[in-house]
Order: structure tokens, then sequence, then C-alpha cells
DNA sequence: CCTACCGATCGGTAGG
DNA sequence: CCTACCGATCGGTAGG
């Protein structure tokens, strides 16, 4: 939950700042003196910025899973067909991957270690965007424009496929976020293709 | 590296037991007294089958590595094009996801808690497998037979794809192992097409 | 925000 | 393969 400009409160900096460390070490094996190092201070003096090592993974995973379902719902209510929406929902999913790339990789990987009520919603909502985000597959395939699939296989298949930014990212090969964004999402529509 | 019959020797055990722990818990959650009370022994006795708990991320890394350049080797040994090349590569690639599920999860989640060494070795095979991928695709589109892309883009998102295993063990809908991964391959195939 | 500190747990060893 | 045990480190608290 970066902000773009100046003045970013000492809880944002720490949500950041532990994002980082959990995407790099994994939430087990970073430790809160490692991340207090990061924020120059004491371990001890975290905990007046948060409850517990494990809220600042739930705060992370419900950021994460806010901004899917609120790309989600902008796409579902915008008037264009089923390409279009596709077309926007893969835009927008990879514009957060690509921007708040700690965020993403760390609530897709580290997720397990949630506490129960905790994990279970987030399994929710995930399990929520990937059926609507079939439904507007379904439409697509009823109207002919996309070929004929199983979106119980496909949709998974297609989300997977995203997370290839993170190749990307571990070795930044010649071509700029963009270009990357976009060969993906012509790769993809491609693959959804009648003919 | 589970063998089909029986006689199973302990050290195997341990490596089956360990790759399914580490699966389910990730690897720094692991306690070694955990996966002891899965063999049936104190924590201490582990030590006779193996110098570390390291030592069983390593083993199970290298297995998976070994198994992928084995089927990269079988496949650029066969003489036929590189359609069915890829085809079968996939499909080699999907068998061994679907066999050996704990094992291929553990080592492209864990591979980051490997020892130096180890994982120079781990990362430099990985890095291999994606650059002979690579080499056939474009041996393919200079034929003709696929559509031109950037195989740095598009390889890793082939690779990726194929994750969506972890989605179809998580929760096996109704259909097989076997026509989730004829879907996925006929999916893929043709997103290659030039047509 | 710090000093001081604790109870729990971890990977691993000694010695049999 | 077990009993006994250790040094290190962890998340977190008390009290200021």
């Amino acid at each position: 939950m970066p902000r773009a400009s100046t003045s970013i409160s000492r809880k944002q900096q720490l949500l950041l700042q532990a994002a980082m460390l959990f995407r790099s070490q994994g939430y087990q094996a970073s430790t809160m003196r490692h991340l207090a190092k990061a924020m120059n201070m004491e371990a001890a003096s975290l905990y007046n910025h948060t409850g517990s090592k494990n809220q600042l993974l739930e705060e992370i995973c419900n950021w994460v899973a806010d901004a899917f379902m609120q790309n989600m719902s902008e796409v579902e209510a915008s008037e264009v067909g089923p390409q279009a929406q596709v077309e926007k929902l893969l835009g927008f999913q990879l514009q957060l991957m690509l921007n708040h790339f700690d965020f993403i990789y760390v609530s897709n990987r580290d997720w397990k270690h949630l506490e129960a009520e905790a994990k279970t919603r987030y399994l929710h909502q995930r399990r929520n965007y990937e059926l609507r985000f079939a439904a507007i597959m379904k439409g697509g395939m009823e109207e002919g424009i996309f070929r004929n699939a199983d979106t119980s296989v496909l949709v998974p298949a297609m989300l997977s496929a995203l997370r290839s930014v993170e190749y990307w990212q571990r070795n930044r090969r010649g071509i700029s976020a963009q270009t990357f964004s976009n060969q993906i999402i012509q790769w993809l529509m491609h693959s959804l293709k009648n003919s």
C-alpha cells in the first residue's frame, strides 16, 4: 500500500519493509530483529506499530485480496464485451503484480501461515475472484468469441501464467515492464481465440 | 524418488516424508521433531539417515532438477519436429508434477533455503532447462510452425502456466489427472499456433 | 522508542 | 535407534 507522494506513515513504512523482507527470506525465516534493523529500531519497538509478526502478514494479504476484488468490480461494471473485459482484467492484474511485487509475491506464497479465520477469508476471496473470472470467460464462450474450454482448468492456468512476472523480476531481461505486460496479454488473448 | 514396488528403503521413506512435510508446512516451519513423528522415531535418530535438515532439502531439489534434465535430453534425442517435441516436453513435465507433486512443489518454493553452492547449481540447471526449451521454440518459429514471439517471455509464461497443477491438486475438480493434463497441453499448443 | 529479559523451541551432538 | 541435553535464537512482554 505505497503512496505515491511524500509523508508516508511509520506504519506504512513497516508494512513495506515487512513485505520486502518476507519476500526475500520467506515469512517464517524473517525475524522481528531483522525487520527492526530495516526500520532502524529495536525489535521490541516494533510492537508499538503492530500487534504481532502474523498481523503484518495478515495486513499484506488483506491488502492484496482487496486490490484484486476492486479490480474485478471495476471490470464487471464496465460496459464492454467479454474480450475487452478479460483484457482489462489481465492488464489490471499485471500492473498490480509489477507495481506491488513484494505484496503479491508474499501473499501468493505465505498465505498458508495466516491464522485460521484470516486464511479462510483469504481463500474465499481468491475463490470468488476465480469464479467471477470464469463467469466472464463463459459469457465469451457462449457468444462464440472465445473457443470452448473447461474454465476450471483454463482460468487457473491463465492466472498461473501471469506469475511469470516472477521470472521477469528476478532477471529483468532487456524489455520494459510495459512491453513484458503487453506481450503476456497478447499471447493470452491469442490463446483464447476461436479460430 | 518413490519406487513403484515394495521394500522402499528407510532413507527413501525419510525423503518422501520430508517432501510431504515441507510441502504442507514450508521448509522453515517444518521441524525435525515433526518429521521424526512421521517416521515413528525420535528427532535425534533422524541423524542416522541424513546429515541435516538442509541436506534433505538439497536431495529433494537435486532429484527434481535431474528429472527435468533427463526429460529434456530424452526429448532432444527424439527425431520429431518442434511441435511434437514441445508437446512431449509438456507431457513429461506434467506427469512429473502430477506423480511427484510434493517434490516439485517444495523445490519450486523452497530452493531459496538451499546453501550457496547447491542453490547456484539448482538455478543453473533451471536456467539451462529454460534455454533448451527456448531453443526448441525458436526452431519451430523459424520453420513457421509457431507464431513469432519473444521466447524470454513466452517460455517462462508457459512454464508458469503448468504450475496450475497446484490449483488442481488442492481441490481436485471432477476431472482426472490425465484429462487435466490433456486440456492444459491442448490449450498451450493452440496458443502457439500461427493462424 | 529503549533496556532488560523470559519462556519456548529449534537443529544438532554425546554417548551409549 | 534412544535418553539426555546444549547453545542459539525466536516472538513477545514489562516497565519505563
